[in-house]
RNA sequence: GGCGCCGUAGCCAAGUGGUAAGGCAGAGGACUGCAAAUCCUCCAUCCCCGGUUCGAAUCCGGGCGGCGCCUCCA
């Protein structure tokens, strides 16, 4: 199919064909569920909704599913210091990623799997990999894996273990670990735990689960034993997806994922996003700020996602003026008269330009730069053909505007952007009939009247535009 | 210390051997009652030095600068 992405596994670009025909599983590490998700987040969501929604442009069945950690650390800490039990204190946060996802117009995933659901699953594999011998219990009740009985371990992220452990006598005692880089499958019951409800009775003790072993654990369970595609935030290479992959190879003896793909972290007016920066930012707090959704898409979307991109509200500001003019361009095509007896245009092989360069740029490792550029070179030669077109064939029309749909289908931001254009239809009676009074005064060269008519809709957020086929409006991009 | 990435116009960002996409901002012009939208023109030789090559932003070497991961942070 063309598609191809630079796999982490192998560090080389490689064609996507996926195991079943046809069909695409795929399965995106989601966020931990202790509080808003940030920008950051929403880069790494955006970039699976990319890779969602491509798969699916390219004809794929594709079924995606993204976890919602809900028992670790953090959340059991958190849930504590709240006095609320695990559920309880997750649950918010884990609406708001989703609600706040539907706003940012990714696309409803098959499953959110949450880990607390799956602890049967867990116990399984954790049973699993005690009796082929990968992992040893200790003496407070954990389960720890053996990662030399898997001889793979380090193959996705390129650590030499061996080089690592030169002359190294480790001695851990807070875990009784056999080598500092075992990592917890299970882990025993602490202080504290059972009352939130992170404790459950396993056949070692009652305990709860390593955060790895958590997705391994939904993973195989709602997509199968062989992923084709496994995505996750860069910093996720080791140890967390070396340690899935031992796991689930280890349980299975089966490859885990054949292509797994790392977006990079977001930067934020220039530095790493951190609290102690200053520069922390929630999807949550831009909406309430008044951020238009299609903005803060555009901009997450507008490099490729294994380079830098550097989030800044002056970038802000250009993306939603782009987006605004993305509207714009196809309200005026939608708009632009037919006739039947029109010539015939370029706009056909235009619009057959843009979906060649758009999957030129997209199947080479998911080039949104390029692909927006594809888009823009279209709507920027598709404009001068209307300046210079009073009436096109409305089969050319149709086709152009088909195209323009076709792409956004992958980009989404129109269909994000028409969101806050619509306006209720009282409101919208109520422009109409501003309109025609200004239209009358109009006529009679009353431009005092008309300009007080066009302010009074200014101060709703309805822009005016006069044209040759008559007066349109539409909702100002600084309200949306 | 280990692994890796990046350095392209005011800002964001494509391009990885044949003489610089796109977005935003800026300047000038067209259109326009005003405005909006739109169009046209202009605005970079690609961090520095050396090398390979007929030819390099693009390959190699060396600098300088910025950044990420290696701490259950996407």
């Amino acid at each position: 199919m063309g598609l191809r992405f630079l796999n982490t596994l192998r560090r080389e670009l490689e064609t996507f064909e996926p195991l079943s025909p046809g069909k695409a599983t795929i399965y995106g590490c989601g966020p931990t569920v202790y509080g808003h998700a940030h920008i950051g987040n929403f880069r790494t969501f955006l970039f699976y909704d990319l890779v969602h929604r491509y798969l699916a442009w390219k004809g794929l069945r594709v079924r995606f599913v993204m976890n919602l950690t809900d028992v670790d650390d953090k959340t059991i800490k958190a849930a504590k210091a709240a006095g609320l039990t695990l559920s309880e204190y997750t649950r918010p946060y884990a609406e708001s990623v989703i609600a706040e996802s539907d706003i940012l117009g990714i696309r409803r995933l098959e499953r959110y799997p949450r880990a607390t659901m799956y602890i049967s699953e867990m116990l399984w594999l954790v049973g699993r990999l005690l009796e082929r011998g990968l992992a040893y219990r200790t003496e407070d009740g954990s389960v720890f894996y053996d990662i030399s009985a898997f001889p793979e371990y380090g193959k996705l992220s390129g650590t030499d273990l061996e080089a690592g452990r030169q002359g190294e006598r480790v001695v851990d005692d807070d875990y009784g670990k056999d080598d500092v880089r075992d990592f917890a499958l299970w882990k025993g019951v602490k202080p504290g735990d059972d009352e939130v409800g992170a404790a459950w009775d396993t056949p070692w003790g009652k305990g709860r689960p390593g955060w790895h072993l958590e997705c391994s654990a939904m993973a195989l369970s709602e997509l199968g034993q062989t992923l084709d595609l496994h995505l996750g935030g860069e910093d996720l290479i080791f140890p967390h997806h070396e340690d899935e992959i031992a796991q689930s190879e280890g349980a299975t003896g089966l490859p885990f994922a054949r292509f797994w793909l790392h977006v990079k972290h977001l930067r934020v007016e220039g530095k790493k996003m951190s609290k102690s920066a200053g520069n922390f930012i929630t999807v949550r707090q831009l909406l309430e700020e008044g951020v238009s959704p299609a903005a803060i898409r555009h901009q997450l979307i507008s490099a490729q996602y294994r380079n830098d991109l550097n989030f800044t509200r002056e970038g802000l500001e250009g993306s939603s003026k782009a987006v605004g003019r993305l509207l714009d361009f196809e309200e005026r095509l939608a708009g632009h008269p037919v006739r039947p007896d029109a010539a015939s245009t370029s706009l056909p092989a235009l619009s057959d330009e843009a979906v060649a360069s758009f999957t030129r740029s997209m199947d080479d490792d998911l080039n949104v730069s390029g692909g927006l550029a594809a888009l823009f070179v279209f709507l920027n030669r598709t404009n001068t053909l209307l300046d210079a077109t009073p009436a096109l064939a409305e089969s050319e029309r149709n086709r152009a505007l088909a195209v323009l749909a076709s792409l956004d289908e992958v980009l989404g931001l129109l269909e994000v952007g028409h969101r806050a254009r619509n306006v209720d239809g009282a409101l919208e009676e109520w422009i109409e009939e501003r309109i025609q009074a200004r239209t009358r005064a109009r006529s009679e060269q009353d431009w005092a009247a008309a300009d007080a008519i066009r302010q009074e809709l200014a101060g709703r957020g309805i822009v005016l535009e006069d044209g040759s086929a008559g007066t349109r409006w539409k909702v100002s991009p600084h309200n949306g």
